[in-house]
DNA sequence: GAGCGCCTCTATAACGTTATAGGTGCCCGC
DNA sequence: GCGGGCACCTATAACGTTATAGAGGCGCTC
């Protein structure tokens, strides 16, 4: 159907290797052949089968980025990033979404996809470090995101609890007493949300404010509806809280709406913080304070390490890697109104 | 490396051709062997090798979708259905993000990626009918959205004119006066935007409303920040709009804020509707009353369309298919407060 | 001026599949 | 008992690429 490596080869009047040569340089090919070869490519108009060459090379040249759902902006920002990256890097970014389901990520990990990936991006969030550990797949894996620690892969991540403390600590300093958590995890350890909930159980101590298992709300998942609902049964409390720190900016959007439809206002009533700096708090009503991860750079460096390991590189430095953060103030804390969109 | 066909066979104690045929089922095998050869391919945990396959096939099984941004939720809500659909099939989705680009949109079309996909959709933004029509890739393509029509590709999309006639008789029916719009485009006959402002003039007319060329703003992109610039020059007007509809949700959004920010009450002072009802509609405050499209529809549709013309099947009815779509009316135009989320 | 090495280039064998053309053995009908 | 047909299976040639081994020509050294 398409032009191959042979027909270039007749036209040019050099031998198929010789083209090959040409196309990857990995043999020096001679100026004046190059240049024959090189001419009868561009009339010809030749692209390379991929299928054909990955067969040969044993690799495929795609990567996966298996993350919970594309819908929270957050993993769509790290997607934009991540397919830009390995794009660049002349690799194919699949995107498989998990869904959060746990044999989804099982499925991933252990590699029934064993042929068609050279490489995995896994946002983990119902598989557990024993079956990170147990995976069969033969294929580098780069974790993103907590959830699994201590295992003999890469991994790119925020400190949790230090961002979870630094949110609280911003709640404290102005003035803050009866901070809440919305969003904590069912019971696994594992989860990022635990680490959250630690920083601000740290953070609460640190401020010598007591911890009040009635402030923590558990929630089934981490979207808009989740934030809604739990924050509607902390403001029913007897003594509601007077700030609130959502696992994510999506529980953190869901609780201010909570406050709004309760009539209270943010953040004279309540303040709220969310993480992740999505786009969508800087745009909100008001405005929502966040602690915003270097979402570009840990998309970037997912993707990278990936290819290094993919392509036998050697890689220097630890395997996890924690990536910056820092606290953006707006109006759901500071009250001051501030312009959209910054 | 992997386990391959022909380590299959000699445990089984066949040829290749027996085991390639058990795994596929091209032609019959022999109960008792196919027993044989099942067993020896759980043991050993066998996996085709897709390029070896693909190259024989001459197909990738890899489909893409090429969107101008994965960070505008209604694509990345799309998405989530496309990629799924796209696996149900047998295939694998890869994101395309054209930052709506035109460059990056024509190489695509023109199949710079010739032997990589075996189909492509895509929502076009820069390119034209003619560049469609001139495509040189054999491959099938399908469209989805507005912005190229007569083309002899499958077509995807809502009517955009009766979309917008729609919203525009909702604020109409309000009682709404001076009804701006937000979010035209620049020039380009074929955009939705153009198709959007032309359903805008048509329901005013109906309405026995006045067109005016102030109204209407123009917009280099389609995000938030878009809505925000601007509604702040609508709001700035000497009669500024009691309504405002916008290119989508997200323009919209930023509308809303923009009023906020200008001391404006919505829907008090000016009404917002969008296009596209994206969650965040739901949530915000107040929250968006839209246009919601069959999501859905359109990207189940579009990988089903897409899939039927790489097999080669018989597709029958019309290449273009009008999905349907609906209003919602929420707080931003009926100013009764709603529960959030719904 | 013969030998050696280098620089180009070629021939060819994989990689793991699938499809085509053929080959068994067995049962059936005559 | 023998040819024909069928059901099942095998051998093998592609698909387009890359890597390996090696062949030819030319200049350099001694």
């Amino acid at each position: 159907m398409g032009v191959s490596l042979k027909d270039i080869a007749e036209r040019a009047g050099v031998s198929l290797a010789t083209v090959s040569n040409v196309v990857n340089g990995y043999r020096p090919v001679g100026e004046r052949t190059r240049q024959r070869v090189q001419a009868a490519i561009d009339e010809l108009g030749y692209t390379p089968n991929l299928s054909a060459r990955h067969l040969r090379r044993g690799r495929t040249g795609l990567i996966a980025l298996a993350i919970p759902e594309l819908t929270n902006p957050y993993f769509a920002e790290l997607a934009e990033v991540a397919i830009h990256e390995a794009g660049r890097l002349g690799y194919t970014l699949v995107m498989e979404n998990t869904a959060a389901d746990h044999e989804a990520e099982s499925k991933l990990l252990n590699g029934s996809q064993r042929h068609v990936i050279d490489g995995l991006i896994l946002s983990p969030v119902r598989v557990g470090r024993e079956e990170v550990l147990a995976r069969a797949a033969d294929t580098p894996l780069v974790l993103i995101g907590e959830g699994v620690h201590d295992v003999p892969h890469d991994h790119i991540a925020i400190d949790n609890v230090a961002a979870s403390r630094l949110a609280i600590r911003h709640l404290v300093e102005s003035g803050r007493r009866r901070i809440a958590f919305v969003g904590a995890g069912r019971g696994d350890d594992r989860h990022s949300a635990h680490l959250r909930v630690r920083g601000y159980r740290e953070a609460l101590a640190e401020a010598g404010l007591a911890y009040r298992a009635e402030l923590v709300a558990v929630t089934a998942r981490f979207g808009r509806r989740d934030g809604v609902h739990a924050m509607r049964q902390l403001l029913a409390l007897d003594e509601p809280p007077d700030a609130v720190l959502g696992y994510n900016d999506l529980i953190a959007i869901g609780a201010l709406r909570a406050a709004v439809d309760a009539g209270r206002g943010v953040p004279e009533d309540v303040a709220v913080v969310g993480i992740d700096d999505i786009e969508e708090g800087r745009f909100s009503t008001p405005t929502l304070t966040t602690i915003a991860p270097a979402k570009e750079e840990i998309a970037r460096l997912a993707v990278r390490r990936l290819v290094a390991r993919i392509e036998g590189a050697e890689v220097t430095g630890p395997l996890t890697v924690q990536t910056p953060f820092r606290l953006i103030a707006r109006e759901s804390t500071t009250g001051a109104p501030g312009r959209a969109g910054t």
